[in-house]
RNA sequence: GGGCCCAUAGCUUAGGUUGGCUGGAGCACCCGGCUGAUAACCGGGAGGUCGUCGGUUCAAAUCCGACUGGGCCCA
């Protein structure tokens, strides 16, 4: 007898145990490794693993990835294709890395690095490289996501290295890589620029003053002295002022002062400094100042022919300041612009700290903010100072130690992407972006205003720049450390590590002048290691790989994120090393939002921890509530959402496999795994649709459409549970056909064993389960994985006519129980006739009369009788219920029943009410009892003429006793319509 | 300030390219049924200004424009 303690354990559970045990057997038979493994004969899928930076956690959206990026490839794995590579990747440069090690020791600035010591600090970013690859490994493990992770690239790696410098010379060669000036947020404390992320967490409201000055222009025509008038918020800038800028669409005016001279300013502004309407003497439309020559305010920059002049640029407004705006080339991105397009050249006499130097006399040695006063002094008292305010605003400061920033030009070498500008775009029209509006949205904007790429930085951390410099300015490019050992006469020691510690030292003479070259002292944008992976990763060119300079990835994958990151720098180095683009398609997620719409965040505390979450709940289970959601958008996510609907599809395959497991191994029945030659309506029916399932979910993955395979797979299970497998139950256990038990049963394992093909992908853990349990080798044999078996191919894309007659069918299904529920009469009490009245047999007609069976054993009626529209209608009012559809049929359906069938309708509520006391004592269906039935009239009548029936049905020992009169008071008790059935089950023990 | 995405029932969503039957489903809810049945199943009901306004059209959830709200990216 069962007891409590086989009570089932939910869904959620077995899942996860099913995870548990499929994750020890891919592991005890090296399956990852198999489906991994190099097959030269096949044909290539080329892909590559965009490299997370492991020395963070990684979070639900890297979850996300995970889980969408792997579908395609086991699809294209199961269809015979090699996946080249299946190398994992770590990113190991840059700045997060760093800012680990300085938090580490609280370090302030890059002095105390340098007092710390460079190598032993870079040595620290190596060791703090993988802190949390555990972590990403473990979640990888446990979302599926398989990759080779015992032979994974990393961009710290000597040979990586030498291919990204492999790839700089050539981009060097080709013109590629120059050497600027860059404007970028400084902070002087810290003496570093910072980065535009790191900008945007220090903003804060600062006091500043707020002056205007005049600018002398020669005098008008008629002797007027005439003025500019210029506004900044930073009046340490003024000493470096080189030009001023006008906008050529804006009007200006020359209004009459207090002191009779003229003073400009655009007609937008004119209200804020003259609010009294002063006399207009002249108006300038906007590019009629242009070139207009005016006196220096300071002497300090010294002259030069295209300095103090107007200039037009669209950048001025004149909803601030006197719409002229002062511009000093060395202190904003606009001024170095301008000053660049203008051929003005740069001043800029702040040294690393903020402090002037002797080119400002009158401020040497102060910090650029204590020169203010002084400044402003030397202006009031030459008369330039118009006016002086102060004003709080929202100004940039450094979000380490809260010093106001400033934007200044510094060196920089820069990869010249807007001379690439046209083939990149050219080269993103081959690509195939999912979903498609990025290609010429966010991405294609991005390329339609590619600027040039800010390549070096001031850090320790990274792939040194492998360009050396002589004092003649001759630059050297060096593209391999051999070539680096020829320049400097020696060969590299063998296990040279080309960061910056050792590379710094190396000098050789200049090839060009035979002085010393230097190395220019930076490292490179992290983003540029990860953008060369698709061949670095192979150390190509100077090892033979699989990678093909022809040819692109046919396939990435990742969050939206990395429209600017991963795929643009893919994108740049393709193109510029290979006139191609990098990938055919691009496959892009969205974020991972809470249940209620809101980013997650560990700030926010609604961070959900994904390698907790895969635990509770299990890899397939997240899988499935990704593809469920929209996820190429923002997919919102919460453990209870994820147990919900990986329940719906997975539980209840899970289950209905259970079912026929349960009932063929009481009958010792090996599953079928060949295409059984079906005959039974049902049988015939799910094999059909099987076909179309196969059909639709290749289709889907052919064209990366995650949601709408796993959309289609969902309407398959629920198909297959609750109409084949509900309608077909009793044929699992019947006697009466051993013949069409054994059908069913090929028929169910045959569809399940398909679903584990169709689902692998998808849900990789339950499909594995699956597969073991349904092909018999139930764990024993690691190369008989779904994951390396061969995708399943329909012979036909479903048989459509029968479909279709079996929905007509369902739908008159609906039709009969909506009537029946109108008459009154319950399902259990048979009724004679159901009347379909319709000009032409409904499509249901075609399936025969196994069909019609069906339609009448689900409606419990005698018979399905079909009309014409024509015949008579004789079925009045009080007797018939009737649904007339308006669509050109009619149904109609008696509203009692004859005696007969009411007697019938008894002996089957009966059995009902005796099943479920069977089912309440917690038999199970195979023990026996000893069973009697008190009963009186009617009820006493049916029951005894029955009782063959129900000793079968009901599993009694022995003839079943049917008592006159009213049951005892401690037997079981019913009323039926009226009448009493008592009854008394006494278990029976087991055979022996 | 610029660009992009999203908005369909209380919730999750299908449909939208190619305008056309009554906007389809699941969960939750109400009524009823059924059970050798899983967080079960079956029938019915209620629940929708398809974000708002305007346009194109014989016809708009669908195409166009503006707006509102949410989100992302850039400046």
């Amino acid at each position: 007898m069962a007891t409590d303690e086989e009570a089932p354990p939910t869904p959620g559970r077995r899942l996860r145990e099913i995870q548990r045990s499929v994750e020890r057997f891919w592991a005890d038979h090296g399956v990852v490794a198999r489906a991994l493994r190099d097959a030269p004969d096949r044909p290539v899928f080329r892909f590559t693993e965009g490299p997370p930076t492991a020395n963070g956690r990684p979070h639900l959206g890297s979850a996300l990835t995970r889980a969408l990026k792997d579908v395609p490839l086991r699809y294209r794995r199961m269809r015979g294709f090699r996946v080249v590579t299946a190398m994992a990747g770590w990113d190991c440069h840059g700045l997060p890395v760093e800012l680990e090690v300085e938090k580490a020791h609280r370090f302030r600035s890059k002095r105390e690095i340098e007092a710390y010591g460079v190598e032993k600090f870079c040595d620290e970013c190596r060791a703090s490289v993988f802190e949390y690859v555990g972590h990403w490994k473990a979640m990888s493990q446990r979302i599926g996501y398989w990759l080779d992770y015992d032979r994974p690239y990393e961009t710290m790696d000597p040979r990586y290295i030498e291919s990204v410098w492999w790839s700089l010379k050539v981009l060097f060669d080709r013109g590629l890589l120059f050497r600027g000036h860059y404007s970028l947020p400084y902070c002087p404390r810290c003496a570093t620029p910072v980065s535009s992320h790191e900008v945007a967490q220090g903003y804060r409201e600062l006091t500043d003053p707020s002056v205007t000055v005049r600018l002398d222009l020669s005098a008008a025509p008629d002797g007027t002295p005439r003025h500019l008038l210029v506004w900044t918020t930073t009046p340490w800038t003024l000493p470096a002022n080189l030009l001023v800028a006008a906008r050529a669409d804006l009007e200006y005016v020359g209004v009459k002062g207090p002191d009779g001279h003229e003073y400009l300013v655009a007609e937008g502004a004119l209200a804020r400094y003259f609010p009294a309407a002063p006399e207009v003497l002249r108006r300038y439309p906007g590019r009629e100042l242009d070139g207009l020559a005016y006196a220096p305010l300071f002497p300090y920059a010294g002259p030069g022919d295209r300095r103090y002049r107007v200039v037009l640029d669209d950048f001025v407004g004149e909803t601030e300041g006197t719409g002229l705006v002062h511009v000093a080339p060395a202190y904003g991105p606009d001024d170095y612009r301008i000053g660049e397009r203008e051929g003005v050249g740069l001043f800029d006499p702040l040294d690393a700290s903020g402090a002037f130097t002797d080119a400002v006399p009158i401020v040497a040695g102060q910090g650029f903010k204590a020169a203010d006063p002084v400044l402003l002094d030397a202006l009031r008292s030459s008369g330039a100072l118009v006016r002086e305010e102060r004003i709080r605003h929202t100004y940039p400061t450094c979000w380490r130690c809260a010093t106001p920033l400033l934007y200044r030009a510094v060196d920089s070498w820069f990869v010249r992407s807007s001379r690439l500008r046209d083939a990149l775009v050219r080269s993103n029209e081959q690509v195939r972006w999912i979903p498609a509006h990025i290609q010429h949205g966010r991405f294609g904007n991005f390329l339609d205003e590619a600027k040039d790429w800010a390549l070096s930085r001031n850090r320790y951390w990274g792939t040194p720049l492998p360009v050396w410099r002589c004092p003649g300015g001759h630059a050297t490019c060096v593209g391999s450390f051999e070539e680096l050992g020829r320049l400097r006469g020696a060969p590299l020691p063998a296990g040279f590590d080309p960061h910056r510690v050792s590379v710094d030292p190396i000098r050789f003479p200049c090839p060009t002048c035979g002085v010393e070259a230097v190395r220019e002292p930076y490292t490179i944008d992290a983003w540029y290691d990860s953008g060369a992976a698709p061949f670095a990763q192979y150390h190509y060119p100077f090892e033979p790989g699989p990678f093909a300079p022809t040819e692109p990835l046919d396939y990435v994958s990742e969050g939206l994120d990395q429209t600017r990151g991963w795929f643009y720098t893919l994108h740049v180095l393709a193109t510029a090393l290979f006139d191609r683009p990098a990938f055919r398609t691009c496959l892009v997620n969205g974020l991972v939002l809470d249940d209620e719409g809101q980013k997650m965040s560990k700030s926010k505390g609604n961070a959900l921890d994904p390698v907790a979450l895969l635990d509770d709940v299990g890899g397939d289970a997240v899988r499935w509530a990704f593809y469920a959601g929209d996820y190429t958008g923002s997919a919102r996510v919460s453990p209870h959402a994820i147990r919900f609907s990986a329940q719906r599809t997975l539980g209840t395959l899970l289950h209905v496999h259970e079912f026929y497991r349960t009932n063929a191994d009481a009958d010792g029945i090996a599953p079928t795994l060949a295409r059984p030659a079906p005959v039974h309506l049902l049988d015939r029916w799910l094999l059909s649709r099987l076909d179309g399932l196969t059909e639709e979910v290749t289709d889907a993955l052919d064209v990366y459409e995650t949601h709408a395979a796993a959309a289609a797979v969902a309407g398959f299970v629920d198909d297959l549970s609750t109409w084949y497998l509900r309608r077909s139950r009793p044929r699992f256990w019947s006697d009466a056909d051993r013949a069409d038990r054994r059908h069913a049963d090929a028929t169910l394992s045959y569809a399940l064993y398909t679903l584990a093909h169709l689902l692998a992908p998808l849900a990789p853990f339950l499909a594995e389960h699956l597969y073991q349990e349904l092909s018999g080798a139930r764990g024993a044999d690691g190369e008989r994985s779904v994951h390396l078996a061969a995708w399943p191919v329909a012979p036909t894309s479903g048989d459509a006519e029968l479909d279709h007659r079996m929905a007509d069918l369902r739908e008159w299904v609906e039709v009969g129980r909506e009537l029946r529920q109108r008459a009154g009469v319950r399902s259990r009490t048979p009724l004679p006739v159901l009347v379909v009245r319709r000009a032409e047999p409904p499509p249901c007609v075609g399936l025969g009369e196994a069909g019609l069976e069906l339609l009448r054993d689900e409606l419990n009626v005698k018979a399905v009788r079909f009309e014409s529209t024509t015949a008579p209608d004789d079925y009045p009012d009080p007797g018939w219920v009737r649904r007339d559809d308006g669509r050109g049929w009619v149904a109609l359906l008696p509203r009692a029943t004859t005696p007969e069938l009411r007697r019938e309708g008894l002996l089957r509520e009966s059995l009902r009410r005796l099943q479920q006391a069977r089912k309440d004592r917690r038999l199970r269906f195979t023990d026996r009892i000893e069973l009697t039935l008190w009963a009186r009239d009617e009820l006493a009548e049916v029951l005894r003429s029955a009782s063959e029936t129900l000793g079968r049905e009901l599993l009694a020992a022995g003839p079943v006793a049917v008592l006159d009169g009213d049951p005892p008071p401690d037997a079981l008790r019913w009323e039926l319509d009226g009448r009493w059935l008592g009854a008394r089950l006494v278990p029976l023990p087991a055979p022996a």
